[in-house]
RNA sequence: GCGGGAGUAGCUCAGUUGGUAGAGCAUCAGCCUUCCAAGCUGAGGGUCGCGGAUUCGAGCUCCGUCUCCCGCUCCA
């Protein structure tokens, strides 16, 4: 089956059964946002505990944190987001490309400045020592007349977009012909703004109130915490803050199902380190970073490190772990060194000191920080991608026939067991039903007692239940019931009395994280 | 945002030159009891994404709009 395919089926999939649900569908659905559903929530779940508990459990050193969605406006500028993101861009509906409507405005000045600049060099040849370049610019009709251009078209420009005035931009675009560097044609969109942050306004009456962002990424949280937390914590170096929770970006193009939403869950480790160690620190997040995926089984060869060449301005390290996805290698998380460039932005922006008094040399100073930062969403669809299978398998008279089966690790599997009477008559279902109250209380676990047996066991697979045990005729007489194996179909007889034990040593969360 | 494709039942889809919607699977009730889907009987479920136009009459034609998919573009 072509990845394409394979990707559109996954998709069916998880909406038929109950994974995920485009939001607001009654109302035709709401662009690239997305509800998790009753078996997707579960699964959800389960993948944010494995990420948790690999970090809060099993380093010391590393706490967390719950930090708000709103944060005070200036923390967006200290981190350089407002700045960043309000860019006007604009479409050349021929070359099909997009441009930053100033970029390309300055680039036209330039180009006045140049020809200003020959004109000027062809004189100063000329003339030679007593050239007056002052004299020759005031008096040269022809660069005066350059000059008066640069000059009016610089003041639009400057007021347009000190004014923020689109309009403005497009109508300087088109006055002074401003043509596309690709295809040379003028056949321009309208200029837009896209910010990439949400807003709204805090503050009940119109005039009190104050625009603020919904957080574009959870690390500000932690950052601006970080006293808190190391004064409170009696945290010394290196720490880390773990943190999940939703973000949300506007997307211009938001695409790939749940690979790019508008509105995602994140789950970031900011780990705080004296200069200096960072590349050690760098190294050693890389690597727990990658055996943390790897442990879950999905594939070794799916997965690769892609380092950045060009950094942001923040980092001086940086790489991400990407997967194989049916659409190709993306990245699912972001392994940066960040220097001390938020805490000393922050630091810069609050007036408050940020940095730790280092009991070992007597010095204070800011520390660097090593980010790890993954896409829950992401981690799902990785996930998924992976446990997607459609089996052929041949039964008893020898026809092909096909099984989709989830093969999610048992330990993310949103329910992890089904409890199946072979027949509802002879006392088997009242069996089950013991069968499940003892066992409730330990994982999630689903009784049915509709539908042939086979039928049933389809419909665990498809939701990735990786045991089903059937109670059948002989469990009424030697209390043994069979567990049945859902990557492998094949089928155990055991105690009841034994099943907890059993089951619960393949989808126990701290047994598994053993193996980290 | 541009270009291309698509939207009919929970899912996958059919629906002729326009004549007020069908199948399979799924769901529910009952029968049958059988360890790997597809046994029998019956039932429920859709104003065909939404809005408008043309027409005596629109799932089908036209316009607009929303959403999804693919490619470009963007992406701390």
């Amino acid at each position: 089956m072509a990845n394409e395919d394979v990707f559109k089926n996954l998709v069916a999939h998880c909406k038929e059964y109950g994974f995920i649900f485009q939001s607001s569908e009654i109302y035709d659905g709401l662009s690239a946002v997305y509800d998790y559903g009753q078996n997707g929530v579960e699964l959800k779940n389960n993948i944010r505990k494995y990420w948790w508990d690999s970090m809060i459990l099993l380093n010391e050193n590393i706490v967390g944190l719950d930090s708000a969605i709103f944060m005070h406006p200036t923390t967006w500028k200290a981190s350089g987001h407002v700045d960043a993101f309000n860019d006007p861009l604009i479409d050349n509906k021929d070359s099909k490309k997009r441009y930053r409507a100033d970029n390309l405005i300055e680039e036209h000045i330039e180009k006045i400045n140049a020809k200003i600049k020959k004109e000027t060099d062809k004189a100063r040849k000329r003339f030679g020592d007593s050239f007056d370049e002052q004299m020759f610019r005031q008096t040269n009709a022809r660069v005066t007349e350059l000059q008066q251009k640069a000059d009016i078209l610089n003041n639009r420009f400057v007021k347009a977009m000190n004014d923020n005035d689109l309009t403005e931009l497009k109508k300087i675009i088109i006055d002074y012909e401003i043509s596309c560097p690709v295809s040379g044609t003028r056949n321009w969109t309208d200029v837009r703004q896209f910010n990439l942050m949400f807003a709204t306004d805090m503050g009940s009456n119109a005039e009190g109130a104050m625009k603020v962002y919904l957080r574009p990424e959870t690390a500000q949280g932690i950052f601006v915490n970080y006293l808190n937390v190391q004064k409170t914590g009696r945290m010394k170096l290196p720490f880390g803050i773990a943190q999940t929770g939703k973000a949300f970006r506007n997307e211009i193009v938001a695409r790939q199902f749940i690979f790019r939403m508008r509105e995602f869950e994140q789950m970031e480790m900011q780990f705080f380190v004296k200069p200096g160690t960072e590349a050690q620190w760098f190294d050693h997040w890389k690597n727990t970073r990658m055996k943390w995926h790897k442990v879950l089984g999905l594939g070794d060869e799916k997965y690769r490190f892609h380092d950045h060449d060009k950094l942001a301005h923040y980092a001086n390290a940086a790489t991400d772990i990407e997967y194989n996805f049916p659409f190709g290698f993306k990245e699912v998380e972001g392994i940066h060194s960040r220097t001390d460039f938020d805490l000393s932005q922050h630091q810069k922006y609050s007036g408050k000191k940020l940095q730790y008094f280092d009991p070992d040399t007597n010095e204070s100073y800011v520390p660097y920080v090593i980010e790890t930062s993954i896409g829950l969403d992401r981690m799902f669809l990785q996930v998924i991608s992976a446990a997607w299978q459609e089996d052929t398998i041949e039964n008893e008279k020898g026809a092909s026939d096909t099984r989709v089966v989830f093969k999610l690790p048992p330990v993310l599997a949103p329910v992890k067991l089904a409890v199946l009477p072979l027949v509802k008559k002879d006392g088997l279902p009242e069996i089950s039903r013991k069968i499940m109250d003892e066992i409730k209380y330990d994982f999630n676990c689903q009784y049915e007692e509709k539908d042939s047996i086979g039928r049933r066991y389809r419909r665990q697979d498809a939701i990735g239940t990786p045991f089903c045990i059937t109670v059948d005729h002989q469990t009424v007489s030697d209390n043994t019931v069979t567990i049945r194996y859902r990557d492998t179909m094949e089928q155990e007889r055991v105690n009841i009395d034994k099943l907890r034990g059993i089951i619960k040593e393949k989808v126990d969360m701290g047994s598994f994280l053993k193996r980290l």
